[in-house]
DNA sequence: GTCTATACGAGGATAGAC
DNA sequence: GTCTATCCTCGTATAGAC
């Protein structure tokens, strides 16, 4: 820890995420160039891709975590009965995710829905999240009433802070309606 | 009405059309390029940007009428007073249009769902839809939870085909959703 | 090990000849 | 009404300086 501070070598990975996931999150994973990144970090374009192969694997690094835990949540449905209490406990353990998600990484996935469809790795894999979980959480003989009702829930376990009101006061409605919606 | 059949000038304008809502529907809005669009009609990109000034503007092109359709149930609902039995009523008008919509355009929304979102025109006011409906559906004063009720609801009420099941099957599915779920 | 210079082919868009 | 030629930006790739 010899050079600290202002200088700042050695760290280029990390404020390439850094600004990355602002970028990201403010003006769209499509909308933002590494021109862009780079300009701002003062190199070039050619040395993003030292640090990183393509610009989605910039993406993928930033929600690596996040899809780890989203995955662990899937397994874990489908390694027990698909009991109404374990649905309902699978809607928590979501939300606290997403609660819990350091970084505003979580606020990126929810600004960047559109976009993250069309990829291929973590970043699909966070997209595809609900579809997954709609899977895991009905056995193979659903009615087409309960997976609507399930699809509804996940995307109404949303309470994005655009809705106004305090996050608590956020938090209870989505639960009522996860009681209201969970079949 | 000299020229007819095979030859087919002067509706190339018509057949811009017909191609990119096709492209725009299996492959997506942003992965469709103007030079496959025109090679696939015999032109060149340029002669794209004698009927259209922009990419985007085929698009709007395709989406006027439903667009209209749609501000039109905006419109309808601010005209009145918020009760349950209207916004009950203004899902229904909703789903309508959805049903009723030629020639697949609709479907073209519901793909693109994800790209439609960054763009500036009559896309953006399609994909808009349901932040306006929502808001033109509840009073000033709603609650967090009646807000987050609705948008549920909104997006509940979409019942694709890739749930499975009959068409009408999925249409009571959605009208059981919305008796449950409308504030 | 870290970066710059440079180039490629794709994208959307434009000016002007025919 | 359609073309060629051109421009800029994009993501990506590689060669080579330090």
């Amino acid at each position: 820890m010899a050079e600290t501070a202002t200088r700042r070598r050695g760290d280029t990975r990390e404020r390439i995420q850094d600004v990355a996931l602002e970028r990201f999150t403010t003006s769209g994973y499509d909308q933002t160039s590494l021109r862009e990144i780079a300009e701002d970090l003062g190199v070039t374009k050619a040395a993003l891709y030292y640090h990183f192969r393509t610009k989605e694997e910039i993406l993928d690094s930033l929600l690596e975590q996040v899809s780890t835990e989203l995955d662990a949540i899937v397994e874990w449905m489908k390694s027990g009965p698909s009991t109404r209490e374990r649905r309902i406990e699978m809607l928590h353990r979501l939300a606290e995710v997403t609660r819990g998600t350091p970084g505003g990484v979580m606020k990126c996935v929810q600004q960047n829905e559109a976009a993250f469809q069309n990829l291929s790795t973590a970043a699909a894999m966070v997209h595809d999240l609900k579809r997954k979980l709609g899977e895991a959480a009905l056995p193979g003989d659903a009615t087409v009433e309960q997976r609507l009702r399930m699809r509804a829930v996940l995307f109404a376990n949303k309470p994005d802070s655009d809705l106004g009101g305090a996050a608590s006061e956020r938090a209870s409605a989505a639960e009522a309606i996860v009681e209201d919606l969970v079949p």
